[in-house]
DNA sequence: GTTATGTTTTTTGTATATAATATACGGTAA
DNA sequence: TTACCGTATATTATATACAAAAAACATAAC
């Protein structure tokens, strides 16, 4: 059965936003797994509003591709195969290596500076082991990356991708070790967008995804899943 | 004042995804113009439907980017700047690039025979001097590839991309000559996929589409938007 | 004449009620 | 026992009603 926290209404925000982070972030986590039925009713019950917002915070994870929708059937949590992961990263390479291309020409000195700093902090993460703060800061520097680029829709398709990739990470992958070459590439990375290097900051990035495809595609081999 | 046909209920089909077509055909084919606003309740009397499945059919065509929604304001169709149009055509640029590629590797001899039957229709298209069948086949030539590369998340990222491309040509560029170079580069991007040939079907692709991204900001640049 | 403020109107946000459909279950006949 | 049909129930789809916020307008004060 799905179990969601009753909403806290503090700042105001439409309901159906609300609602939608949550279920979103319930989704992500893998508090709701795949397959498991989101159920209008239930939901709007346990959330202490009407089925309206409810309704409209589905339809948007089903833009979002977290749901599966049959009409006059229902809602539930869609599965995510290993072919699917592949997927999402084929294209998440292809993108990622076009978001660090164009950082390379169009990055302001203010930005390396910032990715400088999460650089720094995601080292500091990883010696201390601290693995959680890792991988945050490792989805910050890309995000960094894709706001240097300066293509707003990039960055929107780069972050509804984004989801299911870290979707995945936790119910299949808990434990993956992310700090395995990534310091050293992300080095290599922030060297080339302050040359300017468009080429070699292309190539480097491309690299740095296709490695990570090879760690989940390992990874998984291993669970023979 | 937006104006949208009464629809008509033939197929059983729920409202809402009635709706959301209906308005997306009207947003795209600019029927409805950039900046006007949706407003619930005369789209709900004009299609003699209440504004529950008006309100859904909004939300989808806002999470496809196609129109945009402040909280208590309401909903306008999205204006489209030529930032904009070339922000997607890079996205478009290197998920097509990745698109060709995968297919040259996957793609099936039926596949193949299919892609070359939209490629002498296009063809014929051109010699009859028949502009929107051309652009219609231009179409779904890049599809078949698209379906060729096997790639679910791909086709659908590229299918929701190509919606604003198509928009924007409707909006600005009524008579851009599409056939120019574009029947040589089909022919040779078809020749790499049948060789099997990804690096170089990938080359042409890119090339491909950076023409016609250029044509475009040539088209802009003389209407100087 | 202009600005500020109060009131009306319009429009969206949310809740609830009704209709239609799919599913589950039970009974009956072969 | 099994297959089929019908009814009951659960759930979504749509419609309507009500609440709240924003915008438009008018009026009064300066």
């Amino acid at each position: 059965m799905v179990k969601v926290p009753k909403l806290k209404l503090d700042s105001y925000q439409p309901l159906r936003d609300v609602i939608f982070e949550t279920l979103r972030k319930a989704i992500i986590s893998g508090d709701i797994k795949p397959g498991e039925r989101l159920m209008e009713v239930s939901l709007a019950e346990q959330m202490g509003v009407s089925r309206t917002p409810v309704r409209e915070a589905i339809r948007r994870l089903e833009a979002e591709g977290l749901v599966t929708m049959v009409p006059r059937k229902g809602t539930h949590v869609s599965e995510l195969s290993s072919k699917d992961i592949i997927d999402v990263l084929e294209v998440r390479g292809a993108l990622d290596k076009l978001a660090t291309s164009l950082a390379a020409k169009r990055v302001q000195p203010q930005q390396i500076r910032a990715l400088e700093s999460i650089h720094k902090q995601f080292i500091s993460c990883v010696e201390k082991g601290n693995m959680e703060g890792a991988i945050r800061k490792d989805i910050e520097f890309h995000d960094a990356i894709y706001a240097a680029s300066g293509n707003s829709r990039l960055i929107g398709v780069l972050s509804s991708l984004k989801e299911h990739v870290y979707r995945f990470r936790v119910i299949y992958l808990r434990d993956l070790n992310i700090a395995e070459h990534v310091e050293q590439e992300h080095q290599q990375i922030l060297e080339a967008l302050r040359e300017g290097n468009a080429e070699r900051a292309a190539e480097l990035s491309e690299n740095h995804i296709r490695n990570q495809m090879d760690a989940i595609v390992e990874a998984l081999n291993q669970k023979k899943l």
